[in-house]
DNA sequence: ACTTGCGATAACATTTTAGTTATCATTTTT
DNA sequence: AAAAATGATAACTAAAATGTTATCGCAAGT
């Protein structure tokens, strides 16, 4: 993190901007655990990401681009994907509950 | 759907560009039934979609066009969202195993 | 009747993803 | 060794989501 600047008060911390909340600690989690499981699935089948591409209807270098993490897919496009290999997206509770306190702050 | 041209042979069938797959009805069923999810769980908390929007950090207007799937999410969008409400995404397998003899052709 | 809060939407700017085509270095296969 | 296939990436275009600000009609509450 470049350009982080001296913090001093609490009002320094909150207002940081080069700061990675809690909560966006947990979105870089998902997203790496979840493209983590989109390679597995792939790679379980035997696939390459040319034949994803085929089956899929994503071109290569996108999907190149998401398991690289080089981009943010779109829901259809991660289901576009998913589903041929067998897998599709469940909303879930999460586990921990910190969220209940976010909550009622 | 309009401009449907008439359909003879298979081949018609198969360019008809007008037509839904049923890989697309998959998706679109996924999409309509994890947006429903998530405004159940909004609900659930009771929750505006300001306050939503307050918490989550996604502008109402961007909640309201989800919601009325004017919009498809970004997969980070829709954490965004769900994860304040105490929910998130998980891969999982895919019920029906149609989707073996996708991958077989 | 009036106010308040609601979801939806309009209009436009900004940001980002996905398509497209080509190519690269590397690994795998023959 | 040569050929083929792999994942990554460059460069550009097109498409789409999100931000931003404002407003609408509607329902609930006072």
């Amino acid at each position: 993190m470049e350009n982080r600047k001296p913090v001093k008060t609490i009002d320094d911390y909150m207002n940081d901007e080069t700061r990675v909340t809690p909560a966006e600690r947990e979105r870089i989690n998902f997203e790496v655990s979840l493209i983590g499981k989109m390679i597995e699935a792939r790679e379980e089948r035997g696939l390459s990401q040319r034949k994803l591409a085929e089956i899929s209807g994503i071109k290569q270098p996108a999907i190149a681009r998401l398991e690289s993490l080089k981009a943010t897919p779109q829901i259809d496009t991660l289901f576009k994907v998913l589903y041929p290999l067998g897998y599709t997206l469940e909303i879930v509770p999460v586990k921990n509950n910190h969220v209940e306190l976010e909550l009622k702050a």
